[in-house]
DNA sequence: TCTGCAATTGAGACTCAGTCTCATTTGTTG
DNA sequence: CAACAAATGAGACTGAGTCTCAATTGCAGA
C-alpha cells in the first residue's frame, strides 16, 4: 500500500516538533504515525498495537503509549473520552476541534462544531473569570438510525461501544 | 455526629427505589448513602471505601462499587470524568444537572449551569436527527485564583488533582 | 564514513481502578 | 419463625496504562 503524500506530511510535521524538543525520530515513531493518519476513526491504544502487529512490525506496548503521548504533547493527536472508561485517540487535521455526539445503543460517535457553543463557553468562563485552555463535550443518546430501529435508549451509565476493535489484543 | 434530615430524606428515597426493583436496604448500603450525602465534592469509589473504614465501618469494596452502581441507576447519584482517567461520583441534589470548570493546575472544580449553552445542543442534535439522553461538558483551564498567583496552565493532557483524599487506601 | 553517547526500545514486572466468584450471612415475605 | 433470594466480604482477576533496565539505535560532530 503506498504512503499518500498527507501521511508523508505527517511525519515531516512530527519530525520537526522531535527535533525542537531534541528527540529522534525513529522507524517504530513513522510507522506508528504512518498507521495513525491513514486511520480515520477513533481508536484505542491496544487497538493500534495490535494493528501494528498484523502488519509484522513489532513494536511494544511501552513504544505505542510513549508515541501517543509526544503525539498528543505536539498536537498531532487528541486524547478524548467516549463515554468508555478509557481512552480514544483521534488525529488531528487542519480546523481541528470539534465535539461528539456518541450513541449509546450502537457506539456509532458523529462529530460537530458549533460556534454559538464555543462562544457562549468563553462567555461563561469569562464570567467565572476562568481561562479555559480546552474542552471536551459528550453529548450521549440514540442516533437517526438506532431511533429508526425502534431502539430505547440505554441508561446513560451503560454505554457499550462497537469498535473497529479487536478485544483480547495483548500478548 | 447526628444524622442531618437530609441524609435521612435520601435513605428513605433510595429505599423506595431499592423497593420498587425487589432489592433490600442494607446496613452497608444505609451507610454509604449517608456518607455520600453528607460529602459535598466530587469523591472518588476508594475515597469512599477509606472514609467507611475509617468510621470503623468495615464495607468491600465490592460492595461500595455495587451500591454506587445502584445510586447511579437511581438518579442519586452521577458518574462524572473530571479530566482523570478514572471517574469521580458526586450526589444529585434536586434541580441537578450541571457542568464544570477544572483547573488544571489546582485541581478546583467549579460548577455551573447555563441555558443557552442546553438549549443550543438541544438545537444541535435535533439538527443532527440525534436523541439526547444525558450530556457531559468539561472545560479545562486555570481558576481565577491560579492565574492570580502567576501560573501557567499546563498541558490539557497533564491534569493533575488535588483531591481530600487519601492515596494508598487498598488493604 | 565513523564514533560516541544520549535517546530509544522491548520485555515484562508492576500499578491501580474496577469486576467477578463463591461460600457465608442477612432481610423479607409467607 | 422458616425459607430462600439477595447481599456481603475476601480476595482472585482483568485490562489499561506505567515503569525499569539492559540492549539498541539515530544523529551530531570529527
Amino acid at each position: 500500500m503506498p504512503h499518500t503524500v498527507r501521511t508523508e506530511k505527517e511525519i515531516t510535521r512530527f519530525a520537526g516538533f522531535l527535533q525542537d524538543q531534541g528527540l529522534k525520530l525513529t522507524t517504530e515513531r513513522t510507522a506508528l504515525v504512518r498507521e495513525i493518519f491513514a486511520t480515520h476513526y477513533h481508536f484505542e491504544a491496544d487497538e493500534l498495537l495490535f494493528k501494528m502487529k498484523e502488519k509484522g512490525l513489532k513494536i511494544s506496548r511501552a513504544t505505542v503509549y510513549r508515541t501517543l503521548e509526544l503525539l498528543v504533547k505536539s498536537g498531532m493527536v487528541r486524547r478524548v473520552h467516549l463515554g468508555e472508561d478509557h481512552y480514544h485517540y483521534e488525529h488531528v487535521t487542519g480546523n481541528s476541534h470539534h465535539d461528539h455526539l456518541i450513541c449509546t445503543t450502537c457506539g456509532s460517535v458523529i462529530e460537530f462544531h458549533d460556534d454559538v457553543l464555543e462562544q457562549r463557553q468563553r462567555e461563561i468562563c469569562e464570567r467565572k473569570r476562568f481561562t479555559p485552555t480546552f474542552h471536551n463535550l459528550q453529548i450521549l443518546g440514540l442516533c437517526a438510525d438506532c431511533r429508526k430501529k425502534g431502539e430505547l435508549p440505554d441508561a446513560p451509565d451503560r454505554v457499550k461501544m462497537i469498535g473497529a476493535g479487536a478485544t483480547q489484543l495483548r500478548k
